[in-house]
RNA sequence: GGGCGGUUAGCUCAGCUGGUAGAGCACUGUGUUCACAUCGCAGGGGUCACUGGUUCAAGUCCAGUACCGCCCACCA
């Protein structure tokens, strides 16, 4: 016997391991060797990671995905497994170890820290895998990966060489986004851009051949900043050529404050004559635009700065070249050198304007780009790092969206993938950091690179260049993170193994993921499975929304608005939150969740707990051999009619990616017609005399509550798979698992004659109840029914359907005839129902109510009249729809007479 | 500066190819009915942001406006 609710909190964990045991998971089951397959690779959760709201919606909706198309027969692979997701895992690390108050990363050397973060991984590094089970995540666990495990590091190291010599890899120095605080470069994605509130400060740089005098413009040079610490690797000063302002300083020269150092006054279009002052410092090795500036001019590039951000002027050659020794640059070497950049900044404004040399500060808002791991404020710093050359690899990846070979859905973010791809820079993918894929770059003596797989190979391309055996020093850069999951749809695979895998699954079905890894992730795979399989990764991706707070604000830690899916999963079971989240995935921007809506869905899977309750006390169970095509009865029938309508409509918004209309169908389905209505408008025929009608109707509530149980698998798998253990036929089991069951076949039982004649029953019972309840009829007391003007086929029904009536609206006895006086009486088709209430309605209430109902009718037959009145819609309407109209109005002149009538009887009684 | 979304019931949102506005939650009334009070029944509540256009017909298509949000971009 089933308890009253379902608990899902007893049920999930042997659930769970039930699949497990059974293989369910497994791709390449034997069952399945004739099978098309269906693929789909996890996006790998950080290793440091535990489950949040984004994981939960995206791995439920492959889940969703999965399970559907297992269940459709597919042989399916979802493929799991985790990214070592360098600076997170390196700062978790670190940071622990402060805790413990061990010796930090550089005291214990890069092999024993790379020792300790595998120890950690080993340790705490399976957290959310365990996670995305309690999810009820299918994932072939048998195949699980780690980027960093043997396999796919050996595929890290053959693309990378591959890419080398194809000349798609390069090693460069120039400008990068320098993070500070993880001493390391990242990635322009990396870098985020914050609006701050700041300064724009105009700095006065005074003229070589003037004699310095600040209440005289002719003798200096104004230049406006927001850094003006970088003002000492200034080697230039810009403006445009056309602008006449500066035109005869062009060729001059100007003497930087501070340093001493003489810089030229240069021409160049990127000086705006609109900002600032029109003139504009040049400082090439700590700006991207100075850059280039500097480049086209053949600056210096003088940097400045020390890799921690501090200011590096002693023993700076670059700094000191070409100036002349003197006391304000020892002074300035003194007072700056090691210093802050931020407090330099304040340092060396006080500086200049002790000199007269700043002429006015202005507060001024700009962007400043941060790092988005670290937070701190990112430095373009001149280095030597290793570059993919995006652009070639981009082209056939813009290509293949073009040509549709793969489609995103939604379909608009094709233009945002396009918009970056077309104007994708040169990816760098070194850093500076210990835990990753150590980059297969070896250097001689004299610096030459030599790049190979292992170091026997290296060691054997040295040999042949210098002719002897060297020693070589191998490069202490690992790769970008998102260079080994650029690769993670093949490398999980096998790659570059060709494996039977590799064979089957590639290319993979569908890539599910959030829009706001679309640049990191799903272009570099693109890019790479493309290059290096020259097949796309995936023939879909789908892309779905970010989920927010309730308030529509993004979660995080920081702002302590995170709602953590395992108490959800723990408070209402994980059924409900998949549902939860299935139903919200419609194909927008963001979702935002509340616990009561998960609620809600908690209380969805009591009700279908319930109906399996009833179910089983009616000894409503599987027979071997039902046809549901043979069933007489109208109800069954029309519930197997429905049964195919909720099917087709599951069925296509799955195929289609749409969740939420695909869990709102199995909802209404099981909710709205199979427990609001045909459990209850069975119960007379359960309880009645005919054993035959009785035998048919508990072979179909068991057939159609199978087949709800196989249409909402997908989103609720431990609860419907409780119940279909326990709903199968006395001392029999089930031929298999629900998760391994096949989907449901459309049988064309859909029926119209049903359809119209439970739908009659429907209406009537709704509209005696409406009455009653606006009468303010005693909920218990029951009343007489009196039809009148009933057609043959209405009376019919009527008697058909007479217990039914009787126990859903309270009636006392149906009979035909002439509509008593005093009666209230509802209008339904061309019958008029009377319940005769005398003594206990108020007839003047009841009379208003059916002018109130008269009133309705007349305006929607104005309406109706008016529109048909137009000869445009007449002549141009496609002719069902001015059909439609013409019905609409007779039906509705029809249904105002018989009201009109019923206003005269009730009046005649007064 | 460019691009993309959003604006529909008190709240959170559906509404795909234009043809009588929907769901969940909340709210109101009600409930001696043998699956379920994590429930049943009934009900209130919307000039679909605004302006104009296309159309016989617009929440739905087009243009513009106003707010809100996101993404991209080197603006001193």
């Amino acid at each position: 016997m089933l308890d009253k609710t379902y608990q899902p909190a007893a049920v999930e964990g042997p659930t769970y391991r039930l699949w497990e045991e059974a293989g369910a998971f497994a791709a390449g089951r034997p069952d399945r060797t004739g099978a098309r397959p269906y693929a789909i690779v996890i996006p790998p959760p950080n290793v440091t990671g535990s489950l949040h709201m984004g994981h939960a919606l995206n791995n439920t909706l492959q889940d969703v995905l999965v399970r559907f198309e297992r269940m459709r027969g597919r042989d399916v692979l979802w493929q799991p497994g985790t990214d070592h997701a360098g600076i997170a895992t390196q700062i978790v690390v670190e940071r622990q170890l402060m805790e413990r108050q061990e010796p930090n990363r550089r005291d214990l050397g890069r092999d024993e820290f790379v020792r300790r973060v595998w120890q950690w991984k080993v340790e705490s590094g399976g957290l959310i895998i365990n996670q995305l089970k309690r999810l009820g995540c299918s994932c072939d666990w048998s195949r699980e990966r780690f980027t960093m495990d043997e396999g796919l590091s050996r595929a890290v190291r053959k693309v990378f060489v591959d890419l080398y010599r194809a000349g798609l890899i390069y090693k460069d120095k120039r400008l990068v986004n320098w993070d500070p605080k993880l001493l390391t470069a990242i990635s322009d994605l990396e870098v985020e851009q914050v609006e701050v509130k700041g300064h724009l400060w105009h700095l006065r740089y005074r003229l070589e051949d003037r004699v310095f005098d600040p209440s005289d413009p002719s003798t200096f040079v104004v230049v406006a900043t927001t850094r003006p610490e970088t003002l000492l690797g200034d080697t230039a000063v810009a403006v445009h050529p056309d602008d006449e302002r500066y035109k005869a300083l062009v060729g001059k020269h100007v003497i930087l404050p501070l340093v001493g150092r003489r810089i030229p006054i240069v021409a160049d279009e990127y000086s705006d004559p609109e900002k600032g002052s029109g003139a504009v410092k040049i400082t090439p090795a700590h700006d991207f635009n100075d850059f280039e500036v500097g480049r086209r001019h053949a600056l210096p590039m003088i940097n400045v700065l020390a890799p921690n951000g501090e200011l590096l002027l002693r023993g700076n050659s670059d700094f000191t070249q070409g100036v002349d020794q003197s006391a304000e640059l020892e002074q300035t070497i003194l007072e700056l050198n090691g210093l802050d950049r931020f407090i330099a900044r304040k340092k060396i404004v006080e500086r200049l304007e002790e000199a007269g040399l700043v002429e006015k500060i202005e507060p001024y808002v700009y962007t400043v780009p941060h790092g988005d791991r670290s937070n701190v404020i990112i430095e373009p710093l001149l280095t030597d790092q290793w570059y993919v050359d995006a652009k070639t690899l981009a082209k056939p990846a813009i290509d293949v969206v073009k040509r549709g070979r793969t489609v995103f859905v939604p379909k608009n973010w094709e233009n945002t993938y396009f918009h970056w791809m077309e104007n994708i820079q040169p990816w760098c993918i070194s850093r500076q950091l210990w835990w990753g894929h150590q980059i297969p770059a070896w250097y001689g003596p004299d610096g030459e690179v030599f790049v190979a797989e292992d170091e026997g190979q290296v060691t054997a391309l040295a040999k042949d260049h210098y002719g002897k055996s060297v020693a070589l020093t191998r490069d202490e850069d690992v790769l970008d993170t998102w260079f080994s999951s650029a690769l993670w749809p093949f490398s999980t695979l096998g790659w570059p193994d060709e494996t039977k895998e590799l064979k089957r699954y590639y290319p993979t079905d569908v890539l599910v993921t959030g829009f706001d890894i679309i640049f990191f992730w799903v272009a570099r795979m693109m890019m790479m499975g493309l290059h290096v399989l020259e097949e796309v990764p995936f023939r879909d991706v789908y892309i779905h929304a970010l989920v927010r707070d309730e308030k529509g604000q993004k979660m995080s830690k920081s702002k302590g608005n995170v709602i953590d899916p395992l108490e959800l999963i723990d408070a209402y079971g994980a059924d409900a939150l998949r549902f939860t989240l299935s139903a919200m995935a419609a194909q927008g921007r963001d979702i935002k969740l509340s616990a009561s809506r998960v609620e809600g869905y908690r209380n969805f899977a009591t009700k279908l707990w319930n109906a399996a309750r009833f179910a089983e006390i009616n000894a409503c169970t599987p027979v071997k051999g039902f046809d549901p095509a043979s069933a007489t009865q109208t109800i069954n029938r029309w519930i197997a009619g429905e049964s195919e309508y909720a099917l087709a409509a599951v069925t296509e918004a799955l195929e289609a990616y749409r969740f939420n209309e695909a869990a709102g169908a199995i909802y209404s389905f099981v909710w709205h017609k199979f427990c609001d209505w045909y459990l209850e408008l069975i119960k007379p025929i359960l309880s009645g005399a005919d054993q035959q009608a009785a035998a048919e109707t508990r072979a179909m509530t068991a057939w159609v509550l199978d087949r709800a149980l196989k249409l909402l698998h997908p989103f609720m798998p431990f609860v419907t798979e409780e119940l279909w253990a326990k709903l199968a036929a006395e001392g029999e089991e089930r031929e298999s698992l629900l998760i391994l069951a096949p989907w449901p076949k459309h049988l064309g039982l859909e029926n119209a004659a049903a359809d119209s004649e439970i739908g009659w029953v429907i209406r009537l019972i709704s509209e005696v109840r409406s009455v009653r309840s606006e009468m303010n009829v005693p909920a218990g007391a029951k009343v007489p029914l009196v039809i009148s003007g009933a057609s043959e086929q209405t009376a019919a029904r009527a008697k058909r359907h007479e217990e039914t009536i009787l126990r859903l609206a309270r009636i006392e006895t149906m009979s035909f005839g002439k509509a008593p006086s005093g009666a209230v009486q509802i209008v339904l088709d061309e019958a008029t129902l009377a319940l005769p209430l005398a003594g206990i309605i108020d007839v003047a209430a009841e009379s208003k109510r059916l002018k109130r109902e008269i009133d309705k009718v007349g305006s929607e037959i104005r309406q109706l009249d008016a529109k048909l009145a137009n000869e445009k819609f007449v002549a141009r309407a496609p002719e069902h729809v001015v059909e439609e109209q013409r019905e609409r109005k007779a039906d509705a002149e029809a249904t105002a007479a018989r009201l009109e009538q019923a206003l005269k009887r009730l009046e005649a009684a007064l």
